[in-house]
DNA sequence: GCGGATCAC
DNA sequence: TATGGTGATCCGC
């Protein structure tokens, strides 16, 4: 049985129980596995409520069996699956004082938020109904009559309605969809029809709020109370004109949902989807009501024996509360966490759980899941950027191609998206200073790994040089080679092109961004970010010549226009950091330079086992080898400044002693290998 | 700050 | 024949 069973799936009678009982005792004899392979797929969407999931989950299931993609995913599941029964541990280990406690505690946030709820607004979520499927449509209604689905056969994008009817969804790649659905047509996308679209509908919304939140090109908050009171209509009253005006400009449908919050009307708009609309009144009770029993939507088609037993058989099941999952921000993990962990498997029992959520749950996640609970959610819109702010912390690009294999290919593919990134930064003109590689393996498994410049990145070449130094540290660590099916490249910690020169502009950002978070509630606790990388980097000399010590990490970049101070800096032997080019000693890991070369000897020489990233180096206790990357910034600082005792890294001592004898042998050894 | 994971669209 | 790209956030180091 699915672990999650669906709204309508509840309604179903005695006779059509029996039928999927007979239906999964055949399927049973199978095998059985395909039942454990719990996909995004049979997550219930609007439009697949009459899918076969079963069927669908087992065709996913059959395509994907063998593939190193399922593997992954098997491996991903198992881990979720280990923190999902260390949190049963915990939850059966809680005593009856401590519930009594943590209940307590409970009611006390509960009281808090409750004070904080506001009934006096109007909001609707505006969601297009599969909206590139429907704008194809539109645009050639023969697409109408035939299961159609926008995307290659890498992956769709949207399905129309026809097509949800296989079991084709959004997400899904394209050759599952046509096993499920082979007369399936597939639409190209073309992005910029759907950009005039959402204009269409966008200059709409502006209408009843020129404020409108646009979330994607399908979906947006507006906030109708102004609009509401000044007019005297209910926000009902209002969306229903809406829609009207929205179909009369565009030819397009959507859905809408209407509430006090934003959290609400989101699921409000899944509620009577394609082409309805759904409100929770403003008034405690009914929210409360909405998520402890849902009213019965819209109503499945009726089999004429079905009618006859529900008027003879017990009463229809319809207090189902809502799902959790239809709550945004709880996925495919989160759900199963709640359900198995803590029993949660509805809204409402968010509040009937509230001592074991308050005990087990993060700060943070335990006061969102009690929002939830209460029906709670944001009643403004949320902070716009300011004049002269960025309005984003990041900006990347990534592509997955044929596996490779080879450092000149991989460095081809690096050359490609430093280029394509520093094109997309330079027309929103903005610099940044921190790096993140993203490598994808034929296995699918991500690493990821990141630098923080001192100075800024923004051309092609400094972004390339930073992304270089990445991958060559990240090869260095795997000696067996890397077999990447997709690499990519993140910037971040940005900023605005073109700053007054001299001027600290970076304490500035950064400085805001510590107060907003030390402002937020549970971030009070987070240090200031860049003191710590600041002090790693101050002792470089001025003097220093660029090339001396050239690992690959970034120098400060120039600003197009304004000159910058080129500063060399990254280190070859210890595989990262950023090392003063005068300086005899690595800034990360503290050694001279000629010890490392000794240290890599011993590491390399085959009377030791090789270091890895499994087995504990020889030369010391930590888990990481000396070649390779010491974790972590407060580590790295420690290390170097010998501080090793406030570093919670058991067999850190043993292993600066193991490194000072070295550093003291290391004359001789050098020389026993010169006469080797 | 870094890296893994999760989530949404 | 064979599972995407972009952006954000959280948690535990």
């Amino acid at each position: 049985m699915p672990m999650h069973v669906s709204l309508a799936e509840r309604t179903v009678d005695t006779e059509v129980t029996e039928d999927v009982a007979n239906k999964e005792e055949r399927l049973e004899s199978d095998s059985g596995a395909w039942k454990k392979y719990e996909t995004v797929f049979t997550n219930t969407k609007a439009g697949m409520d009459n899918v076969d999931k079963e069927k669908v989950k087992k065709v996913v299931y059959e395509m994907s069996k063998d593939s190193a993609f399922f593997q992954n995913e098997q491996r991903k599941m198992e881990n979720s699956r280990r923190k999902i029964d260390e949190l049963i541990c915990q939850a059966e280990a809680l005593t009856a004082e401590q519930l009594d406690r943590f209940e307590k505690s409970a009611d006390d946030r509960i009281a808090e938020l409750e004070a904080k709820r506001r009934l006096d607004k109007v909001w609707l979520h505006v969601d297009m109904d599969a909206f590139y499927a429907a704008v194809e449509e539109r645009d050639n209604p023969s697409l109408k009559d035939v299961p159609m689905a926008v995307g290659g056969t890498g992956m769709i994008t949207t399905a129309n309605y026809k097509a949800r009817r296989f079991g084709v969804r959004s997400a899904m790649p394209g050759f599952i969809a046509r096993r499920l659905c082979p007369e399936l047509v597939f639409v190209r996308p073309d992005f910029a029809k759907y950009r005039s679209a959402a204009d269409e509908t966008r200059a709409i919304f502006r209408e009843l709020d020129p404020d409108f939140e646009a979330m994607s090109l399908d979906e947006a908050y507006l906030d109708a109370t102004p609009a509401a009171r000044a007019r005297g209509l209910t926000g009902a009253e209002l969306a229903e004109e809406l829609r009207h005006k929205v179909l009369a400009a565009t030819g397009l449908t959507c859905s809408v949902g209407i509430a006090p919050n934003k959290r609400l009307a989101k699921v409000c708009s899944d509620m009577n989807k394609p082409n309805g609309q759904f409100e929770v009144k403003p008034e405690r009770g009914a929210i409360l009501d909405f998520l402890r029993a849902l009213p019965i939507r819209k109503v499945r088609p009726v089999l004429p024996a079905r009618r006859h037993r529900q008027t003879a058989g017990p009463p229809p099941k319809s207090a189902a509360g809502l799902p959790i999952r239809k709550i945004g921000g709880i996925g495919k993990v989160a759900e199963q966490m709640l359900s198995e962990a803590l029993s949660v498997t509805e809204c409402g029992h968010l509040l009937d759980r509230r001592a074991v959520i308050v005990a087990l749950c993060s700060e943070r996640a335990a006061g969102f899941y009690l929002e939830v609970g209460l029906g709670l959610g944001a009643a403004e819109h949320s902070e716009r950027p300011g004049d002269g702010e960025v309005g984003r912390k990041g900006i990347s690009c990534e592509r997955t191609f044929r596996a490779i294999c080879t450092v000149p290919e991989m460095e081809q593919k690096l050359a490609e998206l430093s280029a394509h990134l520093a094109e997309e930064m330079a027309e929103e003109g903005l610099r940044g200073r921190s790096l993140t590689l993203k490598l994808k393996g034929t296995d699918f498994k991500v690493r990821t790994r990141a630098v923080t410049s001192p100075g800024w990145l923004c051309s092609t070449d400094g972004i390339l040089e930073a992304a270089r130094g990445l991958l060559r540290a990240e090869l260095r660590q795997c000696p067996q080679g890397l077999r990447l099916r997709l690499m990519g490249l993140r910037m971040s910690h940005l900023a605005k092109l073109g700053g007054a020169p001299g001027t600290p502009e970076r304490g500035q950002t950064t400085l805001r961004e510590f107060v907003a978070k030390a402002d937020a509630p549970g971030g009070s606790e987070r240090a200031a970010p860049s003191a710590s990388q600041r002090e790693l980097f101050r002792e470089r000399s001025p003097g220093a010549e660029p090339g001396g010590c050239h690992g690959g990490l970034p120098r400060q970049e120039a600003e197009p226009a304004a000159a910058g101070s080129p500063e060399a800096w990254a280190c070859r032997a210890c595989t990262f950091a950023g090392n003063p080019a005068s300086s005899s000693r690595c800034s990360v890991c503290g050694f001279a330079k000629g010890t490392k070369a000794v240290v890599r000897q011993l590491c390399d020489s085959p009377a030791l086992p090789r270091p890895s990233l499994t087995t504990r180096c020889p030369m010391h206790s930590t888990r990481d080898s000396i070649l390779g990357r010491v974790q972590g910034a407060h580590l790295r600082k420690s290390l170097w400044r010998g501080r090793c005792r406030n570093v919670n890294v058991p067999g850190l001592l043993e292993c600066r002693r193991k490194i000072r004898w070295l550093q003291q042998h290391s004359a001789p050894l050098r020389r026993s290998r010169k006469n080797v």
